[in-house]
DNA sequence: TTGACAAAATGAACGACGTTCACTATACTG
DNA sequence: CAGTATAGTGAACGTCGTTCATTTTGTCAA
C-alpha cells in the first residue's frame, strides 16, 4: 500500500503549485507583489495552509532564488561547447550581465535581498557557489590556455566576477541613467573588454589592507 | 517681527531631530529598524505628526541616503591633498570599499535599495552623480598624466566604479564568505590592482551588444 | 459500514507596518 | 480677549507574516 508513498508526492505537488504560483507572482509583479494571501489566493487554499508546506516566506524566497541560480549554471554548462576559452569567457560575461538585465528582480533576489543572503550559510553546496565554481574553472582554463596571467585563479575570478556583478548591479539599479541610452551597450561591452584585457597581466601584490 | 523666519527655523529643526532620530535607528537597527512608529516615540511625538514634515518614509530614507553620498563625497575632497594621479585613485578605491564595509546598510541604502532609487530622477545634480563625477574627475586626470590609457574616461570611470560597486556589495552581503576570512584583505587588494592595471592600455572596441 | 484516529486545511486573531484624517490643543494676530 | 491659523494627536484603514484552536477530510481496523 503506498499511501506513504502517495501523500509524499502529494505534498511534492503541493510544493511546486505554491513554488509555481510564488514565480508566477514575482515574474509579473516583483518582490512586494508576493505575499503570503496572495500565494494562497492563487492555489485556492488559506494562508495557513502554506506553513504545511514552507516553514517562511523566506523560504519560500530562497526557493526562487535557488531556481534563478539554476538557470544561471544552465546558461554557463551551454559555454563549455565553446573551445577557445577566452572567447568563452568573453561570452560568459555577456551572458551574466544580459541575465541581470531580462531578470533584474531575480537577479536582485539571488544577489542582493537581505534575508535571502544570510539563510544558506548551512546549505552547503549551495548552487550559487556550484556557479562561482563553474565561472572560476573557465577563468582556470584561461590561464592553463595562457591568456590570463599565472597570478592565483581564485583572485582573478573573484575580480572578473565582481566586475561583472558590479556592471549588472549599477545596470539594473539604472544607476547608469545619466549614460545617453544609446552608449550604454557599448560602455557595457568595453567595460567587459576592459577587465578581460586586465587579466593578461602579471600584478605585482601590493599587501593587504582590508579586514 | 520675525515669528515667519523663527517657524521656519523650528519646522527646519523638527525635519533634523526626525532625520537624526531615523539615523540613530537605521545605524543600531538597520534598514528593517527604522518604522515610522519607532522615529515617532524617539522624538516624542505622534506617528502623524512626521508627515507634517516629510511626505512619507521614503522621502525621510532618501535624505539619510543623501547624506551617506555627502559622506562619501567628503572623503574624495580629501583625496585632492594627493598630488599623484594614480596613488590617488589607488586610495580613492580602498576608501571606497572601506566606506561601503563600515556602512554596509547605509552603502546598501545608497545603491541598492530599490525604493531610493526610483526617486531622485527629478532630483538633477544628485549628489550620487556629483560623486561619481568626483572620481571621473580623478580618472581623467590619471588619463591626463599619462597614467591610462587615453580611451573614452567616461567609459573607463564606468568600468571602474562597476568592478569597486561589485567588490563592494559582494563582500557587504557576504557571497564571498567562501573565502578564508584571512584571505580576503589580499583578494580585494589584488582585485584593485588588478583593475587600476587593466586601465592602462588602449582597448580594442569590439561593438555593442546589451540593450 | 462504522467509529476512531491522524493528517490536512481553515480562518480568525495577533502585533506590526505606512498612511490618513477628523479632531483637539497651542500659538499668533487684530 | 476673540478668532483664526498652525501644530499635534491618535484612532482607524488596509496591509503584512505568522500562529493556532478548530473543523474537515482521509485512512484503516473492527
Amino acid at each position: 500500500m503506498g499511501v506513504k508513498e502517495r501523500k509524499k508526492r502529494n505534498a511534492q505537488k503541493m510544493r511546486q503549485r505554491i513554488l509555481k504560483a510564488a514565480m508566477d507572482i514575482f515574474a509579473k509583479e516583483g518582490y512586494e507583489g508576493v505575499s503570503m494571501r496572495r500565494i494562497a489566493d492563487k492555489i485556492e487554499y488559506s494562508p495557513g495552509t502554506i506553513y504545511r508546506y514552507f516553514e517562511s516566506k523566506c523560504d519560500i524566497m530562497l526557493q526562487l532564488c535557488y531556481h534563478g541560480f539554476e538557470r544561471l549554471l544552465g546558461l554557463q554548462f551551454e559555454l563549455d561547447k565553446i573551445t577557445n576559452p577566452v572567447e568563452r569567457i568573453k561570452v560568459e560575461g555577456r551572458y551574466y550581465v544580459t541575465f541581470a538585465l531580462e531578470n533584474p528582480e531575480l537577479y536582485e533576489l539571488m544577489f542582493a535581498t537581505r534575508e535571502i543572503i544570510k539563510q544558506p550559510a548551512d546549505a552547503e553546496e549551495s548552487v550559487a557557489r556550484k556557479s562561482f565554481g563553474k565561472f572560476a574553472e573557465h577563468v582556470q582554463q584561461c590561464i592553463d590556455a595562457g591568456f590570463f596571467s599565472g597570478g592565483d585563479p581564485e583572485t582573478l575570478a573573484v575580480a572578473l566576477w565582481a566586475a561583472l556583478h558590479g556592471l549588472s548591479s549599477l545596470l539594473i539599479k539604472d544607476q547608469l541613467r545619466f549614460l545617453p541610452e544609446e552608449r550604454v551597450g557599448e560602455v557595457v561591452e568595453r567595460a567587459l573588454a576592459f577587465n578581460l584585457r586586465g587579466a593578461g597581466k602579471e600584478l605585482a601584490f601590493t599587501g593587504s589592507e582590508f579586514r
